[in-house]
DNA sequence: CTCTAATGCATAATATTCTTATGTATATTT
DNA sequence: AAATATACATAAGAATATTATGCATTAGAG
């Protein structure tokens, strides 16, 4: 696990990024995934994920279906049409970020 | 500028680099010298760096010293060997976070 | 030579965004 | 039968930033 104020920041574009390959999840279904793809290393934690996919639905970026599974509630995220436009938009501002990172803090460039 | 969330979690490493490349630097000189070095796009706000220069003093990461400049007060921070430690442990960790989101959100590779 | 901008520190109020804790409920595995 | 996993949600608290404010000195522009 990276400590935690690394991710801060991130969330958003972790879980637009998530629905943009995978086009419906739901929630518990994100946290899983980024735990399995991440093996472990980034665990996104309840508390933090409903807020912010409340807050994507409010700023328009998903839109929501909500479904029966049994008796269990399932509440299924897709990107909506402003979430692709941001999804790319965040993802060209986090590689510039991470390469003015690396430049101001001499980290090692990637070659593989 | 970046969107301020990104610039969140790794100030304290921006500024123990720093002090770890020159040695013996005083918060504005900070401010300055990393906004030079990124062309305007990471401007520490004084509000942030303070109270981080504060904390990395109590937690034993950096020593000061206070000198005058004429009338002026300025207060010289440098790297104690926790904080080289420290540095060290901070850019390895960020670096494989920054490698775990490259994969996660699929950014392409810097070859240069 | 006066006024503005830059230098230099600091703290307080507020906002954001996370962790941790709590709550509820169903389904599955041991 | 009990524990674990699934699935949602919210509240209290912590951490860390922004914005605003305050004070004071020095350099430069008009």
């Amino acid at each position: 696990m990276y400590s935690t104020e690394l991710i801060k920041g991130t969330l958003k574009t972790i879980v637009l990024k998530q629905l943009e390959q995978n086009k419906r999840m739901y929630g518990y279904e994100i946290t899983q995934r980024v735990k399995v793809l991440t093996g472990n290393r980034i665990q996104i934690t309840e508390g933090a994920l409903y807020p912010t996919l409340h807050a994507l639905e409010a700023e328009g970026l998903v839109t929501t279906e909500t479904e029966y599974i049994g008796k269990r509630v399932r509440k299924y995220y897709s990107l909506s049409s402003n979430g692709q436009l941001k999804i790319e938009e965040k993802l060209n501002e986090l590689a510039e970020f991470i390469e003015t990172l690396r430049f101001l803090l001499d980290l090692k460039k990637q070659t593989i």
